[in-house]
DNA sequence: CATGAATGAGCGTTCATTCAT
DNA sequence: GATGAATGAACGCTCATTCAT
């Protein structure tokens, strides 16, 4: 199915690895070469520059999460609240499967120079507007009640984001579990009255990872 | 009265202001020093090191929130409810307030060394426990129903740290509403009943900056 | 013939030549690659530090050096006075012939950092028990007459020595002329009874350079 | 009897300490004054440059020595082989005494600039005709029968010059064994016959230190 | 395609020295 | 006379990138 060789993916991987843990400014191309086992000079056959690099690393990143969101958009159908329910369980998913492109994706764009930034700030808003439209659709429906709702999405986005940041699979809650928590307290926010938490038991379980 | 030499908060200024924007790696030490107006040599007369620049930017801003939250919290007395809004507060108002610092505090300790980074870390947890303390403080007291308290935590730290990364000073909301609007909605998240709306006006002010 | 590309020697040789003459620490790695006509880069492309360059220097000269000890002594059999009259004029003719490198050998080790200045020190201990094991072999077996052999030992190889601080091959001696005067000199110190002037004529020749 | 200040005497034994054992360009002045106890602006107080206070270190040295050098020759008369032993005596007992300074005196003149190292050039030639003048009278007397009174003199220098490099006061020969012995080795290569050993019993001991 | 050699610009830092007080 | 502040130049070294093969 790979049309590119080989060391097309690794060097990827070990790219996104990199500017994910220490940014895009701290890690040298030679040590993105080394890390992916590929010569410098096979780098610069695949890419340009460093910063070709980093913008395929981000488009590349948005077009997965993009993808996953429409997918999970497609299902929802027409209800505001599935459809912001199909946004947030999306974006929590690839917060927590794909955490390392996340965080990529959330700290390195203003490593892209100006034109390629522009562009990829737009990809943001679009995102962002996901959130949005939902939101809005259901306040202005009447099904959710929020008097707050700006802040209530940027709180919602905000918590779904936070996810790159502090989970772990290993950690005490499943993946279904945290998408669920999510729902409910998105729905909790906005003042939507048809929610009800997915499971009986209360949770007291403890995150491991540092959560701040 | 300031009895560091006149350069010395000229250096700080500037050093926050671009590692804020561009972060530690993405700047040179001449940068700092032509956007402070001092000499290359000066900088190193007042900091050994481009790293303990950045180690007493990162403490100095610490230092700041940290007093500000124990100001809040003094006068918060015992009650969970008024503690956790406390430190909402107290956050929401450094977070917008002094948002090129907060900036710095969240995106730039990954570029110190080790051993002070570690130092620094303790320091975010101990943030990260004053909310834990009033929100499991008051779950244990019955008076926060939510199922989640772990969830409900990590989601109100996140919003209340987002608002460094969207609020202008001249968005349409004041930095009053926006702490009452903040407290509201932890409170909603938290199930803590006496909570109300501050303000009986519907808000669909819309934000300026992007807030994704 | 070189597998090396043509850079490399050149490189050694300016910088040998400029340690040499002025001193690790007096010479700037700039210099060095302006006297070898290469770049800045070039000379890291060869050598990762300045530090390296000496010790590949150092080392180098001494391979050589312990190289020419073997032969000789590889040629004088087993009699401790061949064998020190063999160890004597290889030294001798290392200090006239590479009388750079021998400077450098004799006064930049201290220059090395820790642990390669210890590799080092432990071959010039070599170095010396080279000239003690004949010594102390002659003088047990009696050929050896000196009451003092520790003040003799060191006597030959100060003066062995201090040849790369004053021959110059344009001065009146021959290098030949040179080693046979050193041998006689060390078996006078050793009291070695059947040592003769090898020239049967008095020298009266003064030494061009400096010998202080 | 000092007129300079407490700060001076400190001073010159550090620079004189540091230079000695990495060298002149190895030490920054920060790192004397450092030593030395005394500021940086004291240091230059003192001294106008770097420089200036190698030349006054290596002069101060010189005229130290000089000094020993003509007391001994005073009391030597006129007796060409008193006279050698005289110069003798006086070097190993300067270079042993003040080992610090005798390599500072050996080793660092190069670093200093052109005219003052002329200067310092001229007075390290008086030194040597101090060992010429003698040898050069007992030969043309008859008493010194060596063939090679050149390279004879070069070796009687190397050996009392070396002593800087190995000797330790806590070492098996006293000082005075040490002069004793280097006379009588000077005698020997010069085919001086009165000369005796002064002590019957053969020596056996080891040097301490690293003698090459 | 793929490689090792090579580059110029810039990095963080240190240097000997000077200046105001 | 003595101090801390400040400086411009240079340090050893690394950077992203290019080139010859």
């Amino acid at each position: 199915m790979t049309v590119r060789p080989a060391g097309h993916k690794a060097l990827l991987a070990a790219a996104s690895a990199q500017f994910a843990e220490r940014g895009y400014h701290a890690v040298s191309i030679r040590e993105i070469a080394a890390a992916a086992g590929v010569s410098l000079s096979a780098l610069y056959h695949y890419y340009p520059s460093k910063q070709a690099l980093l913008a395929a690393l981000l488009h590349e990143g948005m077009d997965d999460y993009q993808a996953r969101c429409a997918e999970a958009l497609a299902e929802a159908g027409h209800d505001p609240a599935r459809r912001l329910a199909a946004v947030v369980g999306a974006t929590v998913r690839y917060r927590a499967e794909r955490s390392e492109a996340s965080l990529m994706l959330m700290n390195e764009a203003r490593a892209l120079e100006d034109e390629e930034r522009e562009r990829y700030r737009a990809r943001q808003r679009e995102a962002s507007d996901r959130f949005r439209q939902p939101i809005d659709a259901g306040v202005a429906a009447g099904i959710f009640t929020t008097p707050y709702p700006d802040d209530v999405r940027r709180s919602i986005i905000a918590s779904c984001n936070a996810v790159a940041q502090w989970y772990r699979p290993d950690g005490p809650d499943s993946l279904d579990d945290l998408v669920e928590h999510n729902i409910f307290l998105a729905y909790t926010l906005l003042g939507y009255e048809r929610r009800t938490p997915t499971s009986k038991v209360r949770q007291l379980s403890r995150a491991r990872a540092d959560d701040y």
